[in-house]
DNA sequence: CTGCATCCAGGCGGATACTG
DNA sequence: CAGTATCCGCCTGGATGCAG
């Protein structure tokens, strides 16, 4: 969902509704976060960091986020084609909740394996791990 | 989504991924943040709370937070029939993330509205306001 | 390499009516 | 008061193929 299309329903939404429009949905968050641990990425790379991401989705996510102006753009007119992306100033801003949340859900994860007895396969999760939480 | 079912596919999941899965959706972070600025409230005072949310909404949600443990559930069977809400100990460790998230919109909001210069209703801004930003 | 176009399924959430 | 039950539209997101 675009900016502009949210402040016409501005009035009816609240604070915390309008942060979740526009860094909700499947990948918004993730994008952003490995943005930050990362710095500077291409397209490509940043696929391979979602393994489950979609052409479609990507690109549709890295154009929201861009319109409203949380990543930063950056084309090289080669061949091949080549761009960078990078967060935006009002995009870093976001960074620290990301990181409040990433470190609740890390304690989570671990109760939830301890309680529930669950996630053996040790190796994927730390293919996951060393994907995902990087510090 | 409940919270079993995410650990069965945590392994592919990150951190950021499994947080969003849980306090993602329309409504969970808004009922969090309502929870915690007026403590306990019940079923039909949420509702007011949230005008545009449907019972069916409202209680599959609230199902939802408490099958994950984020909110406390607590009945009196009376008649007419009582229940009231309240955060749970895991749910109060993520106001600081949405409050977080809540001071970032105000003031993306405020500026969105003083660049694109929309946002006339100052009345229903008001009444949104003294709903959602009360402090 | 970095996308865009098209088609399609599943599920989130809405509307409405009913109940202990 | 605090929900259930049912039906349904829409939109998110997936799969595939094509293009500059």
């Amino acid at each position: 969902m675009k900016k502009d299309e949210l402040l016409t329903q501005a009035n009816q939404l609240c604070a915390v509704d309008y942060a979740f429009k526009r860094i909700g949905g499947k990948y918004k968050a993730r994008i952003l976060w490995y943005l930050d641990m990362r710095g500077v990425l291409r397209y490509g790379e940043l696929r391979r960091t979602l393994p489950d991401i979609t052409t479609k989705m990507l690109t549709q996510t890295l154009r929201e986020l861009e319109e409203d102006k949380l990543i930063l753009r950056k084309m090289y007119h080669e061949v091949p084609a080549k761009v960078e992306y990078s967060l935006s100033e009002t995009g870093q801003e976001l960074i620290p909740f990301i990181a409040h949340l990433h470190a609740w859900a890390k304690k989570q994860i671990e109760m939830d394996a301890l309680s529930v007895g669950k996630v053996k396969d040790e190796r994927t999760a730390a293919v996951c791990k060393s994907v995902c939480d990087t510090e």
